[in-house]
RNA sequence: GCGCCCGUAGCUCAGUUGGAUAGAGCACCAGAUUCCUAAUUUGGGGGCCACAGGUUCGAAUCCUGUCGGGCGCGCCA
């Protein structure tokens, strides 16, 4: 609806090139914005303001020429100067009328941009590494992710949603050994279990459920024989190093492999799993292994060398981070000849560029800001931008139960699983919660709010709204007073109610939400405009009765509901959340 | 020490990239249903937008500094 207004502007600026050309370089959708207050209008303008200065003139005699231009026109009751110089644009009811009936035509699609060919955007989120299950710091990055990309989408942007998986390096050794270590203790040969190992439950239900056939069980005098003790910190990380040999030692490379590859595999697919059922989904899942076996990383390191980016020091090959604004040059290959993570990232970010894919964002944890100074700088090196790169951090989740926080620590394996937290607040309650705060907010996640079925829940009352909506069209049939939509269009005159244009208005306002949310990479934009709306719903609805005698008014009334209940399906569902026929 | 994020009502947080009198939920106080779902609604109190400067027609928003909180700063992943 914004556009009516933008395109009156630009008109109106036409016939005054000096003004027009002091606009030249200011996007004039920009200078249009809803009212906060309904006393100045639907739309207004601030050009005048903007302009005064370059045209050298006072704002309201500018205001003044862009108001005669615009003249009269059927879709504007009125336009009005106020303050300072701001153009106040009053829409006719029938714009609103209009914008109601595209609502009802366009239904789902309502909102939705058309596909645009560029840029084309490859989305990366959660990329946990495949050590053990999601936990609910894991969840917010995969709701986070999953809405923004369903607003990009809308937004008419091409998204392809990945996830990078780090099933490479000592991580997945350690993972192995301690996989091995509970198939030892399983098959009565105890071994003194790694500090450094991990040490959740569901390591003993890999070593149940995974293939050891072709693997003798080795006897316990050989596993200890050469063992080093474990007794302080210290001794943690070459206590485990050495049973990973051990274990390559005792079962060949090609053993060890089999346990570590179904190790990973097996909680690489539970995360898949926990995902699908959390409604987020990926086009694809990309091995840190196979960027090895493709000879990614090698293509990537030969465009380095190429172009006079790498040199050794100290017998390790290192990346000249710094000329790129990075604190430090890095090292790509280690003295031992092994590639370091960072190698595998620069090229994971090169492979994605080198797709086709135009914008690649990133959404991390917060830990991880760190990382975007190097990979930028990796880009560039390789002749790429580093603004190709975008990156999305999310700040840290706590849950809260009863007043107080709930600890956790990830080392120790006491952490609350996604889900189990989708066991206990249910999908809607946490794709909702996880999204309800800006990503660089640090978030409280309460418990008791999430499940509670009252006034405090957000979700709830959203998602009543669409319920209550469904009811009346339903007790409509009942009474025998179904919706006349020819009727109810010839007659949104009648809806005049402040209550009811407070509604037109808000809805008309939803594909400009959605156009800003996913620019900002904002869901909480979309949240909360949702509340907003259906608080207008619920206080029209509370006001007056919709299935009175008076057909006209009626299905006038009815019809606006209709359109009302679209646009909170299609909010719902851009954040995964259901919108339910009864609650 | 250096870098990134944050600081807005008693609590949890929005704030349309610089706009008009700073908003919402919860909590607190007082009302509304013979009627479509009260998981609803109407009204009220509550603020040095951490602090101090600066930029300009205009600042919660941008710049500098200070204070406070979170997170990073490996030839780990």
């Amino acid at each position: 609806m914004k556009h009516i207004v933008a395109n009156l502007v630009t008109a109106a600026l036409a016939e005054h090139p000096e003004l027009a050309s002091a606009a030249a370089d200011l996007a004039i959708e920009t200078t249009v914005e809803r009212t906060r207050d309904a006393s100045h209008g639907d739309f207004a303008s601030n050009i005048a303001m903007r302009l005064a200065k370059a045209a050298r003139r006072n704002p309201r005699d500018i205001a003044g020429d862009i108001v005669a231009a615009v003249g009269s026109n059927e879709q504007i009751e009125k336009v009005e100067i106020a303050g300072p110089g701001f153009i106040n644009f009053y829409l006719s009811p029938s714009a609103f009328h209009a914008e109601l009936r595209a609502v009802l035509d366009q239904g789902q699609a309502y909102g939705r941009q058309a596909r645009k060919d560029a840029p084309k955007i490859l989305l990366e989120f959660v990329s946990a590494n495949p050590t053990g299950p999601l936990h609910v710091g894991h969840g917010r990055l995969a709701a986070y992710g999953a809405t923004v990309g369903n607003l990009l989408e809308a937004a008419g942007y091409p998204v392809h949603r990945e996830y990078y998986v780090n099933d490479a390096g000592r991580q997945m050794d350690i993972l192995g050994a301690s996989v091995w270590l509970r198939w030892l203790e399983a098959s009565g040969i105890e071994i003194p279990f790694p500090e450094a190992g991990y040490r959740g439950d569901y390591i003993q239900d890999i070593a149940a459920e995974i293939d050891v056939s072709g693997l003798e069980l080795p006897k316990q005098g050989d596993v200890l024989d050469g063992l080093p003790v474990q007794e302080t910190k210290e001794d943690a990380e070459p206590y485990v190093d050495a049973l990973i040999a051990k274990a390559k030692s005792l079962h060949g490379d090609d053993g060890f492999e089999q346990v570590r590859q179904q190790s990973l595999e097996s909680i690489r697919a539970g995360i898949e799993d926990d995902l699908a059922k959390f409604g987020v989904t990926f086009d694809k899942w990309y091995s840190e292994q196979s960027l090895t076996t493709s000879g990614r990383i090698d293509d990537a390191l030969a465009v380095l060398e190429e172009r006079g980016m790498l040199y050794k020091k100290d017998g390790a090959t290192w990346f000249p981070a710094m000329k790129f604004g990075d604190e430090k040059d890095r090292v790509v290959v280690r003295e031992n000849g092994i590639r370091t993570y960072f190698a595998s990232d620069i090229a994971y970010h090169f492979d994605k560029r080198e797709r086709g894919f135009d914008h690649l964002i990133d959404i991390l944890g917060a830990d991880h800001h760190g990382y975007t100074a190097r990979v930028r700088a990796g880009l560039e090196a390789m002749g790429y931008k580093g603004d190709d790169l975008e990156v999305e951090l999310v700040q840290f989740v706590s849950l809260f139960r009863d007043g107080s926080k709930i600890p956790m620590t990830t080392r120790g394996g006491q952490f609350v699983t996604l889900r189990q937290l989708c066991a206990e607040v249910g999908n809607d309650a946490a794709r909702f919660y996880y999204v309800m705060r800006s990503n660089d907010q640090h978030l409280d996640f309460d418990l008791d709010v999430a499940t509670s079925q009252s006034n405090d829940n957000p979700v709830f009352y959203i998602q009543y709204a669409h319920a209550r909506i469904t009811r009346v069209f339903r007790k409509a049939v009942e009474l025998d007073l179904p919706l006349d939509k020819k009727n109810g269009l010839a007659n949104l005159g009648q809806l005049l109610t402040p209550q009811e244009k407070s509604l037109m208005s808000a809805m008309s306002r939803y594909p400009e939400i959605i156009e800003l949310a996913a620019r900002n990479r904002a869901p909480q934009t979309l949240v909360h405009y949702l509340r907003d709306l259906v608080a207008d719903f619920h206080s029209s609805y509370n006001a007056d009765k919709v299935l009175g005698d008076d057909a006209g008014l009626r299905d006038a009334r009815l019809t606006l509901y209709a359109a009302v209940k679209i646009v909170v399906a299609n909010g719902l569902a851009i954040l995964g959340v259901s919108a339910p026929e009864e609650m």
